[in-house]
DNA sequence: GTCTTTGCAAAACGTTTGCAAAGTA
DNA sequence: TACTTTGCAAACGTTTTGCAAAGAC
């Protein structure tokens, strides 16, 4: 946890930001809610738990500023919010996403599945990945059982 | 064309709705520029081209409609708006696309690159799959070739 | 003292909804 | 007639922005 926590703050001190107390308990609302696809107001209620005077605007400039350092992902499963998963550690792919329509749980995957698909999209199409976003929508095992 | 507008026709009719103009006229627009990624806001655009009298509203509740039914797919790609992308004829799964973080192109890809994947989500996760979104973010082919 | 960051409130944006009017079977 | 669909305007929920105050180096 305090390892994670330092090493963000040094990714934020390259880019020229400093990890405020604001920013740190944004951080610590992530990790430990690392499984969870929390949006931008989730995010901001959890923190106004620990600490009530932040700004729900300093959450999105946050999660934002994040996003653009890789350290989190923007992910949208089509509900009409942003969501913000933590990237994990050395993983130089994200994970992919399992959405029950049924009972509307996301699951992560985190074994790379697409790497040749990727092979593929690279050589045949001449496109350079940098990055990707699966997602599959269908019942989940959970689900299934109880039918 | 015209044997696509009376398929979509058929199946309005089967779910027990009517091909009014209005939906005619969307229909057409989102047949006109398949291959494109339009938003609502772009649909309402080029519908009112043709159709002056429609609304904005009666666009959103025309790709709902078109959505539930299958015959559209709603897509986000990150940016705050949703886009909607004909199912194509006989495809049994949504195509995959491209974004060029550079240029902002998105390019389709109509084969299916994630048959071992899905295979994998299904046995090993005991989840079975109905949809799935399948994105590449990276450089695409012309502007790796201008560099 | 300069530059960054914050909280607040207002604004902006995409999308949905209520409703009365128009259209259809 | 009963039911569906429409256009308009208003409402909605999420996200962004302007700005003055607070904080960091």
């Amino acid at each position: 946890m305090e390892e994670r926590i330092d090493r963000i703050k040094k990714q934020l001190h390259i880019a020229g930001y400093k990890l405020t107390p604001q920013r740190e308990s944004t951080v610590r609302v992530l990790l430990e809610n690392e499984t969870d696809h929390l949006s931008a107001e989730d995010v901001y209620l959890l923190v106004k738990d620990k600490s009530p005077e932040i700004g729900l605007a300093t959450v999105y400039r946050t999660l934002e500023l994040l996003t653009e350092l890789t350290i989190v992902d923007k992910i949208n499963f089509g509900d009409g919010v942003s969501r913000y998963d933590l990237r994990h550690e050395g993983a130089q792919h994200f994970h992919h996403h399992l959405i029950c329509i049924s009972c509307g749980a996301v699951d992560e995957i985190h074994e790379n599945l697409i790497s040749d698909a990727e092979k593929v999209v690279e050589e045949r199409y001449g496109f350079k990945i940098k990055d990707h976003r699966l997602t599959f929508h269908g019942i989940c095992h959970r689900c299934q059982d109880k039918e």
